[in-house]
RNA sequence: GCCUAUGUAGCUCAGGGGUAGAGCACUUCCUUGGUAAGGAAGAGGUCGCGGGUUCAAAUCCCGCCAUCGGCUCCA
């Protein structure tokens, strides 16, 4: 017998080689059918591997990452299986899940996928789900593997295979298909009731884009019909919520082949937001001792080559500008900070001047590929709203508290509650890939993570992932169809202060070196404004919605009054306009609430005579009728509330 | 940069070797209305750009540009 401990510390005895899915059976029938995958000291394992001593088990249903993880896994088999019978001789990659769905990547050989051939790859994978195949997991030694897989000519499986200890190589077969695979998978195919193939694309094998370009076939399945179609409908929605879209719609930004792509425009609607979040940040970063300062969109060549970007970048950005003047070179900034350190430089700094905080709204441009080009979120030129400070190595933890103060207050204001963050450091088994000291490297990431832990930020800590200059942290939201974008970002320097020769003079009447802290809070306005369009899906709230309401005369009668309204409304700083069309009431109700202006003021004879409006709140109806006066003073209150929290 | 796909009116899209189509938006007229689509008429396009094939190209072929979904990259 061994004891199998529970989740929540129960302890139950077994037969030793009882299966996850037997434990499941003994607890109850139901739980035994809906049970996906489990752990078993914290290894992943499949229900039908036997556990032959004392363990401590998870189980895993749909509900759970694992469980999920697990059914697509198969499912990507299920793929495979299906790919292999209607194609003959295609070469398989690898086949994992993945956030939503799976995917597996092959080779076609002769035969040329489309999106054609998606219908019949579904109805396959379904025919075989239905034949309630058991999935079967197996040890192989590496030359047994080796010999099976190259007999069947799978040339990036052997290439796998060869890389992989021997003794611990698993397969996994299914009807007539066998994988090499680690695992765990569902016991058999007979759950999987629902799959859709969603797209086909290229990708690099391994990832290298100086080797084979193999076809990605993306699919998700499902236990239920229903929920491939629940699914579905939500990805509809969400491409609803697009901002290419809706820049376009709500005349935002657009983009012009004859200006060059990547190169966003913004509408007057789109430049009077971008100014009001410019703003809204200026202001609380008064509060925190920021100095504004403002550079040129060029800088010398010679100013890149010291920062040592030029050697890191030069050939992939846009090329340099050329004088009149022979041997003269400028390159458009990409971005802002080497200008800063001339900034910091152009004085003798004392340790009573630190730290300096050096903030601007600077506009960069990087030439991005081609094919990374993506509406606001990535693009050629855009605007940072950029800072530099140059503080102590001790004053660093205090600086880090004080951006992530701000980043808060703004993540707090647009409610961006599912944000993510990310440290990231150096990879201490590499360290010579990293230019500082080891006391500095050291005292930075501590000063980030004792930072993080004192604000209870969660996280996630990754090695290796630091810049060559230093650690940093990020933070990431999601686009509408789940896509990470990285938006606030705060990085400590080592290197710029160095190569610029930074220094100060320190109480103790030395010379010192700063160290620099990038920040970003936003991260680019251009960025920050897609994402909160994805968010909000272009309900603004009211302080930066550009229109704050509208005012609909119920007949041409009524628009003197209409306008009158509107400049009692402007006068007091509300951005008001009138739909003044020659359209009935309903109809002008039904455009505007589209418009997602938040306020519509439907005036008539009643209002007219009073100095009233009839207020109606966009998406929530009718409000009643109020005096012109009292409307200015709810909304005023309304703004100042969200700006000041 | 690489692999797919796409590009027709301001927007969403249909069509397709022989005079360019719809809905919405727009303009004018009728209507002057009370909380999510009133009616009529009109205007609007070198069918992304450049070459080729053809009596004839928006349609077929080639190249380029832009865009979509990925891959790679992201100071």
């Amino acid at each position: 017998m061994i004891n199998i401990t529970f989740p929540d510390n129960s302890v139950k005895q077994f037969e030793a080689g009882v299966t996850p899915l037997q434990i499941a059976e003994s607890i109850s029938s139901r739980l035994a059918q809906d049970v996906l995958a489990a752990s078993v000291n914290g290894q992943e394992w499949d229900l039908t591997r036997p556990i032959t001593e004392d363990a401590a088990i998870k189980l895993f249903k749909w509900e759970d990452t694992e469980g999920k993880h697990a059914f697509w896994h198969s499912s990507a088999h299920l793929l495979a299986e299906a790919l292999q019978e209607l194609y003959p001789g295609v070469k398989f990659g690898i086949g994992p899940a993945i956030e939503n769905g799976f995917y597996y990547d092959i080779d076609p050989g002769e035969h040329k996928l489309t999106d054609e051939d998606f219908a019949k790859i579904e109805k396959k994978m379904l025919e075989l789900a239905q034949q309630k195949q058991d999935i079967v997991r197996k040890d192989i030694s590496k030359a047994d593997a080796l010999k099976m897989f190259g007999d069947r000519g799978e040339t990036y499986k052997c290439e796998l295979i060869s890389e992989l200890e021997d003794g611990h190589i698993t397969t996994y077969t299914q009807g007539s298909f066998t994988d090499l695979c680690r695992g765990p998978h569902i016991p058999t195919t007979a759950p999987i009731k629902a799959v859709k193939i969603t797209s086909l694309a290229g990708a690099y094998w391994r990832g290298d884009e100086k080797r084979n370009q193999l076809v990605r076939v993306y699919g998700i399945s499902f236990p239920k019909k229903k929920m491939l179609d629940e699914y579905l409908a939500m990805l509809e929605e969400a491409k609803k919520r697009d901002h290419r879209k809706l820049g376009k719609e709500m005349e935002l930004f657009t983009f012009s082949q004859n200006v060059g792509a990547g190169l966003p425009l913004w509408l007057p609607k789109g430049a009077a937001l971008r100014e009001r979040l410019e703003q809204f940040l200026r202001k609380i970063q008064k509060q925190y001792g920021y100095l504004q300062v403002i550079t040129p969109h060029i800088g010398n060549k010679n100013l890149y080559v010291t920062s040592g970007h030029y050697a890191k970048y030069g050939k992939d950005s846009f090329q340099p500008i050329h004088t009149p003047e022979e041997g003269e070179e400028y390159l458009l900034k990409p971005m802002n900070c080497p200008h800063h350190c001339e900034i910091f430089r152009a004085a003798p700094r004392s340790y009573r001047d630190l730290p300096m905080r050096l903030a601007e709204f600077g506009t960069v441009y990087r030439y991005e590929q081609s094919g990374e080009l993506h509406g606001l979120t990535r693009v050629r030129g855009f605007t940072q709203d950029d800072a530099h400070i140059y503080c102590a190595p001790d004053q660093i933890k205090e600086e880090f508290l004080k951006v992530m103060d701000i980043i808060f207050y703004i993540f707090k204001a647009l409610k961006f509650d599912n944000f993510e963050a990310q440290i990231s450091l150096r990879d201490p088994n590499n360290k010579q890939k990293y230019i500082g000291s080891d006391e500095n490297w050291h005292l930075a990431e501590q000063a980030i993570i004792e930072a993080c832990a004192e604000k209870g930020l969660n996280a996630r800590t990754e090695l290796g992932e630091a810049a060559f200059y230093g650690p940093k942290l990020d933070f990431m939201v999601k686009d509408a169809i789940g896509r990470r974008w990285q938006l606030g970002t705060i990085q400590v320097d080592y290197n710029l202060p160095e190569r610029f020769q930074l220094e100060y003079t320190g109480a103790d009447n030395q010379k010192h070196r700063p160290v620099m802290i990038h920040r970003a809070p936003f991260g680019s306005m251009e960025r920050f404004v897609a994402v909160l369009l994805e968010h909000t899906a272009g309900k603004f709230p009211l302080w930066l919605a550009p229109d704050q309401a509208v005012i609909l005369p119920i007949s041409e009668k009524f628009n003197d009054y209409a306008y009158e309204v509107m400049k009692e409304l402007n006068r007091n700083d509300i951005r008001a306009i009138v739909d003044d069309r020659n359209e009935k009431i309903g109809k002008k109700i039904r455009d505007n609430e589209l418009k997602r202006i938040p306020y519509l003021l439907i005036v008539g004879e009643k209002e007219a005579e009073n100095a009233e409006v009839s207020v109606r709140k966009q998406g929530e109806g009718d409000k009643g009728t109020m005096k012109i006066a009292n409307f200015v003073a709810q909304i005023t209150d309304e703004v100042n509330k969200m700006t000041n929290q």
